[in-house]
DNA sequence: TTTATATATGAATGGTTGTTCATATATTCA
DNA sequence: TGAATATATGAACAACCATTCATATATAAA
């Protein structure tokens, strides 16, 4: 292609781009999702529900943490619909709402680990 | 399996969870990608150059936002080898560095919509 | 070389957010 | 019922972060 092809295409390209670009709203669950998981604590909480269902005090003890911070972050997982959970006996059992997250989390690492290659 | 054989299973499994959850250091590179996806302006800037290369200038006219606001962005997602950029001409266009990131986003938006599904 | 243009950068600021502390709520056990 | 245990919640604080403003840098054009 011509330099000058090259150059109407790029403005083309540009200028369909503002139009159909998402608008915020639709982009805002994304983007909360993407937060979500932009907090190690909370990404811990979800390897760790991977693994198997989990009482609040669990999570606590498992990543050393104090009840309150991770029943504050539990309540951000569930607002999101990432976790849910169910009184068990005198706990409340966590558990992931859908394997998906780890898919995402796996395309993730696996980006990481070609971008470690390039050197 | 009876009550107590799955009592004493989740008590293995949350014997190894405490061992086997990756540390901080490993976990890091993936949180601080997905903390950068937390924001609209970069994931609108991602989502832009994912349909062609632009300068900065011109994404800055797209999202209708200051060049500063949109520069600093940039070498945020730069630092983290999401986009690299070259100079043309008088511009230095900016691209994605790898098309791996856009399989993330159309996962989650995935995500988003199953979710959508339960109610 | 001077001027104009495009981009980068540092400091300041307002807003957001993760943790802690204290306490409320809810359920089980005695 | 009363005591003990597990979880949730609100306020406060510190740390972090996105944008703006002013300005520096770098390249291109005249």
């Amino acid at each position: 292609m011509s330099e000058e092809n090259f150059e109407q295409e790029h403005q083309k390209a540009l200028y369909n781009l503002k139009a159909e670009l998402p608008n915020d709203e639709s982009l805002a669950a994304m983007v909360n999702i993407f937060k979500a998981f932009g907090d190690m604590t909370r990404v811990k909480i979800i390897l760790a529900l991977a693994e198997t269902p989990l009482s609040v005090g669990e999570i606590a003890d498992t990543l050393n943490m104090s009840q309150s911070s991770i029943s504050h972050q539990l309540s951000v997982l569930k607002q999101l619909n990432l976790v849910s959970n169910a009184r068990r006996g005198r706990n409340i059992h966590y558990r992931l709402s859908d394997q998906h997250i780890i898919t995402i989390f796996r395309q993730t690492q696996e980006h990481i680990i070609e971008d470690e290659n390039d050197f």
